[in-house]
DNA sequence: ACGACGACTGCAAAGGTTTGCAGCGAAATA
DNA sequence: TATTTCGCTGCAAACCTTTGCAGTCGTCGT
């Protein structure tokens, strides 16, 4: 019933190519053609056939965004700039979320592969190996994580954690708790590493908890633990679980930041309107959406080279997408969920700063940023 | 360089049609043949381009879901519970977001029409008259919000809100606020009608204030007007304002519930994360997602019978899809957000409850539901 | 022993589009 | 005026599958 291409030529009284020609190369076709072309088409109601023309020009100006968890609010904000970004450059964003579930994530990569142009692999769980293996059969670029060869981009966590941990040193607690994040998570291992190195060289001491789920429930669950280990001040894996933290921490009658200070990674919508309000990371997620389709289409090329005519299939050749890793710069936001430790003074209130980063004279309410660095390649 | 289903039958030894039914109608070929056909596939890496089935069956396995907000977390469980419902039967969703924006919703259908099968389209914002004119463009489910001739699956929120404001009257306030939604919201016209309905019935009055923006800063917005109309109690439109409106009266100093009685719609996670805790209409999102993937599945009919080398187009026949309307019922969950109203005795803190609905015997913390009717069709 | 039938497989058309090549008339050049 | 050039358009192959039809071959019934 749609119409199709030889429809508006029938009508049009031109051949089917002139009518290609007037959507895909409109400056090979006489300007008043085109224009009878192009009223006929619309009469019709006619639309271009995205899945035959993909068929034969290789490229379906579609791409895959692979999440691990939509619910988390920590991706909306990923999910509208990589849209947006790919809208302009005429290229549709198709959402899948894999439950966090590393067998779901290769059963969707497969399932994209030929649908799509390339793939987004958001927070990937799956193994480094798995992932070079999927990216043989559709291009992909990784974002929140590391694998050799590969495109990616990566926000800068580790000094997140780093001038988080600073922050909570600087306020004179020694007993630090990490909630870790989920397995297989590189972003957890690297706030980690960047946290045990913090901690060490600021002569604290620091306890590790996880792996976990990263939502509230998971953060909830391990408001004993922390009590448990004595920590005054705990770094979550994000803000879901640090949020989470802060209710359990709550029913059991401990107070924030008064007796444990919280500080949550992500800075989500969500972290402005607890009660205190969360002291947090905040994590460039919209640049990350953008950057990553740019990476991806940076070789909008059209339509590769192709030998048309000839038999034997060409030698795939340096086409080697540039394997650049971009990474982004993070920002430590104080708010209130973080307070002096037991070994400070009677300061009145608000965080008394003496930690090496860059100025923090936050009072609760108007929030300091301190910013890490750029360091992209 | 991917495998074609050429390069198989080369392979195996077969003709391309034998690989094809190996794939499409196993039954159709010799096992022995078939175990060949398949080693030789998984060799290759084959995988059958779904491009170029959908070419010729004209099903691609795909359905599109169009969400006005992303960002919004009433959306996920949605967007989850479709996409497994979707899995179970081999097709794919692909999620779409707008902004809230109806032009947005328009060429989304477009632009999705040729690549799914069908489009789920969730809360739009676009005229009835438009809708139907998309719907001959692609099969159409509508979610939230009822269409003439139109399959669609809706939470009844004006169940809800009845529910709601029985609740309110029966705490003792008289002047009600109602925050309604976006301009074009089928909801939010039904909210205001039910809720319109049921303060009148109980002798009460009631403001409305919108259209707005149904987020947390279209809430916290309203604070001042809500103080200005002398409301004792506010219905909004959804959870994320409520939220949103909460903190604005908070920073007005104003006390919730002491002063204003506060209650949602929705009950998304972070309704439980406020303090105090959010008293809100739960509706079943997830039910929802699935039963509008059902509706639109419920013709899988193989490929309606095309004439292939017939010349004439066919009549399109009475492949007419039923239309059904499913309602879903929805649920008033008391929380902390909601006191006793100004005429009130003093009860000594909870719901002292005397309104018709069902059994509300809640005190804080332990949330009793009052449940809607379901009116299906 | 012969026809019918069944299981399996090959043939070729079709689906909607893009694109290299060739054709054509007219304008520009020699 | 003859010839090249250029702007435009038509022709037909190709992309990868699916599927109706026809062919082969062996089995069964009579």
């Amino acid at each position: 019933m749609p119409a199709t291409i030889r429809d508006v030529a029938r009508a049009s009284g031109v051949h089917i190519s002139t009518v290609s020609r007037t959507f895909s190369a409109p400056h090979l076709v006489n300007p008043e053609t085109r224009s009878r072309v192009l009223a006929c088409a619309d009469d019709l109601g006619y639309r271009p056939n995205r899945a035959a023309r993909a068929l034969i020009t290789g490229r379906t100006h579609n791409i895959g965004l692979i999440i691990a968890d939509i619910a988390n609010p920590f991706f909306p904000p990923l999910i509208k700039a990589a849209e947006s970004q790919a809208r302009q450059r005429d290229y549709h964003v198709f959402v899948a979320d894999t439950n966090e579930d590393p067998a779901a994530e290769e059963e969707l990569v497969h399932a994209l592969a030929k649908q799509v142009d390339g793939v987004l692999l958001c927070s990937p769980r799956m193994s480094n190996s798995l992932i070079e293996q999927l990216s043989r059969e559709v291009p992909l670029v990784v974002i929140n994580r590391q694998v050799a060869g590969l495109p990616a981009v990566v926000m800068d966590v580790g000094q997140g954690a780093r001038l988080a941990i600073d922050h909570l040193l600087g306020l004179g607690h020694r007993d630090i708790a990490l909630l870790s994040g989920p397995r297989g998570s590189w972003t957890s291992r690297e706030i980690r590493r960047a946290a045990a190195a913090a901690v060490r060289a600021g002569g604290g001491d620091l306890t590790v908890l996880g792996p976990n789920l990263p939502t509230e429930t998971g953060g909830t669950a391990l408001a004993e633990q922390v009590r448990r280990c004595g920590a005054t001040a705990v770094l979550a894996y994000n803000d879901l679980m640090a949020i989470g933290l802060m209710e359990g921490l709550h029913d059991l009658g401990l107070r924030v930041p008064g007796d444990v200070s919280v500080v949550g990674i992500d800075d989500i919508t969500l972290s402005r309107l607890t009660r205190p309000k969360l002291t947090t990371v905040a994590t460039p997620t919209a640049a990350a959406g953008r950057t990553a389709v740019d990476m991806l289409l940076q070789h909008d090329s059209p339509a590769a080279t192709r030998n048309l005519r000839g038999g034997g299939r060409s030698s795939a050749g340096d086409d080697r997408r540039t394997t650049a890793q971009v990474m982004l710069q993070t920002e430590l936001v104080i708010r209130d969920s973080t307070g002096p430790g037991p070994r400070a003074g009677r300061t009145d209130g608000a965080a008394g700063v003496e930690h090496p980063g860059p100025h923090c004279p936050a009072g609760p309410g108007s929030p300091a940023v301190a910013t890490g660095e750029v360091v992209a390649s």
